[in-house]
DNA sequence: CTATTTCGTCATGGCCGTTTACAAATTAGT
DNA sequence: ACTAATTTGTAAACGGCCATGACGAAATAG
């Protein structure tokens, strides 16, 4: 009895569902379909070997998978080893699809991803929301995401659920916008406005960003801080793989967080809050500049012209990033952090205070800090493969045809 | 298909051992045993109708359960309702004890916790560990440990694993002190020098303390913040039910979030840092007082006696608290956050400002603020609980008799 | 004293992954 | 070209586990 006490945790107590045995082929359903997604074409065989169950159950579970349409045959393996080729087997291109939703400020968009994650059809548009009222801005979404499902269909998708990214904060119900100050929204709930043969998800645009930095980003920490700016300054705190929420769905409020306590007073109520140094509003008035429309493209042109004022102000919104973050790295020991959204687009002049500040007040090495690939794509697609994940974590759920 | 697709996570993608019908029923003997723990003595009838099984299946968990000597049958309940009473079940006072340790500065303790979660056998040393190497104190502590092995086995126990607490942070290994400031141990291999017959846990002690509030504290929080200063800050971060450890194990580090970005140094290379603040130290310094042997016992003390300078010291410190945690709350949005440890006997001081400062930079209700019950007791049975909890997760992995 | 209710158990059955065996398809070696 | 070895996918028998349904036991209600 030397085992490994620590992690002793096959169990989970918190488990709320009878452990059946149709639990049991539920989850292992999901567990082929997710071993097939992450890693391409794979033979009946080879998946067998990767879960860790026989080939015999894995056929049954293939077979079950290929009737309900998540699956597809595509043939045989070309050989090269010895032996009978494998069947290679993907996730079907012709299934179920998530369908992300962005609300920006600027614009609202749509797109649909398919199984494999690619995008089949998509649909924009430019045009402010600020101030508007929800059920508009609402009715022109839903008018994009029937464009947008239409269109999938015309491929042989069927859509299996709604996501919406939105500039604010969402109640833990997944409908409900809370504050989106922006957009100047307060407790609207957006499932009653949205079409309602979709299953609906809504969620803070960071978090969803964070997520798509999850599942598509690079390489695959499964612990890091997801700092998204786009008018407020939000964050996504991912630990072990899974989105940190909060009790009331609120976490990840880094904009709020004090960096110099006898700071300029800041909307919440508390004082030198990180939005009054790194918000948008904040650095566009350092560098001088008046609040324009593709406010942060301006903010990076004067930037790389070599304007010194609107690098000073970048450079110290850096400085403010890496107090914050140093208290956040200090609390939660990310193995990175991650700039994405419209912070990204101006990370060469911001990244080198930030992690000069950073490493500055750490005691052993510092937090890796770097700019997402994603750019401003991120929270659409997290949107969208929120949706495609839910189909992986459970395709029992699933029925042919939606 | 209106499925709350948000609450769609049966399936845990993450999950390494393969879903076979061992596994199946390790998961719901542990769901008995937990069920049984938390809800006192009950019936098999009613066990079967909390988890969701059947009272057939239930039985032969039971009897695998009685077999083992984890659960005994107490007897015909007392009726009260029609029908024939149940025989009333409940988690064995005689099979394993969790045996939980405490290396604090100036002292060592060691406990035996029974599966009811009763200290059946104890054991204290005082005298500091300042300075003092390792190894004399292991020796010490290993000692202390075979003297409560040896008591709680007269009483019919058999120690399960012991788990260890320490001021300073721990490797993801559980074995490894990687810095202990008040000791002066760096990377310390705790497991070469502890009995090696009992599986070993090393961990913070902020952390076990969080974990004993989160299992034995008031309400059920499952989402909170547990704050703990004995000389450094520490705190255990609890989402979900679950500690948050970080990449390394080193989340917590409450103690070096920047406060003040430009205030005085600290040895972590930073400014302002929270420690310099809020620190035992600091607040002894600010205080007029000198570093005495029961130091908080002093502070509160003179506190209750009205000295001025003091009261001032710790509403300071409850002030800059109040900075950083508003900084965590932001983040991690938890449903409480509890003070314990030495913070715990001058929560009368500490508390009105830092609930003030809190207050005052939160735009809607802040974050409730509480003291633990459990004192400075709380890392010691934290620990030994921690032991218990394996066993609770996974009572098919213990033979009887150890 | 009988009807009713609830508890614990037993026998049966169905679901599900494993084991074992086998045919199919490829490479390696002679 | 032919055989041996290897690997894949499937089928049948097996065993473990929970569900179902029935039954005796032990209490209450009338």
């Amino acid at each position: 009895m030397t085992a490994p006490l620590h992690e002793a945790r096959p169990a989970a107590p918190g488990r709320a569902l009878p452990d059946t045995q149709q639990g049991m082929r539920r989850r292992n359903l999901a567990r082929v379909m997710h071993t097939v997604s992450a890693e391409g074409p794979l033979s009946r065989a080879a998946v067998a070997s990767r879960i860790g169950l026989t080939r015999a159950a894995v056929s049954t579970l293939v077979d079950e998978l290929i009737r309900t349409g998540l699956l597809e045959e595509l043939g045989p393996e070309r050989p090269g080893r010895v032996g009978r080729p494998g069947s290679a087997l993907a996730v079907s291109g012709r299934g179920p699809a998530g369908i992300g939703a962005e609300i920006g400020v600027d614009h609202l968009a749509v797109c649909a991803v398919d199984l494999r994650g690619e995008v089949r059809a998509r649909a924009i548009r430019h045009g402010t929301n600020r101030g508007r009222s929800p059920e508009p801005v609402a009715g022109e979404l839903t008018d994009l995401v029937r464009q947008v499902v239409a269109e999938a269909e015309q491929e042989g998708l069927w859509p299996a659920g709604l996501a919406v990214a939105v500039p604010g904060l969402v109640a833990r119900d997944a409908r409900t916008v809370v504050r989106a100050p922006n957009l100047d929204w307060h407790d609207t709930d957006l499932g009653a406005l949205l079409p309602a043969d979709l299953p609906l998800i809504v969620d803070n645009e960071a978090n969803f960003g964070g997520l798509a930095e999850l599942w598509l980003g690079e390489g695959t920490p499964r612990d890091f801080l997801h700092v998204s700016a786009e008018i407020g300054i939000g964050a996504a705190v991912v630990v072990d793989g899974q989105l940190l929420r909060g009790t009331r769905g609120f976490a990840g409020e880094l904009g709020h967080v004090p960096v110099r306590p006898d700071g300029p007073e800041c909307a919440c109520g508390g004082r030198g809050c990180l939005e009054q140094y790194a918000g948008e509003e904040a650095v566009l008035r350092a560098a001088g500049l008046a609040s324009a429309e593709d406010r942060v493209a301006v903010l990076a042109d004067h930037a790389a012209e070599g304007d010194e004022t609107v690098r000073r102000a970048l450079r110290e919104a850096g400085e403010a990033l890496g107090i914050a973050l140093t208290g956040a790295v200090n609390l939660l020991d990310p193995e990175s952090v991650v700039l994405g959204g419209a912070l990204a687009g101006v990370g060469p002049w911001l990244l080198p205070s930030l992690r000069a500040e950073l490493a500055r007040r750490t005691a052993g090495p510092a937090c890796p800090v770097s700019v997402s690939r994603l750019g401003s794509e991120g929270p659409l697609l997290g949107a969208a493969h929120a949706v495609v994940r839910g189909v992986l974590d459970d395709p029992a759920a699933v029925a042919e045809g939606g």
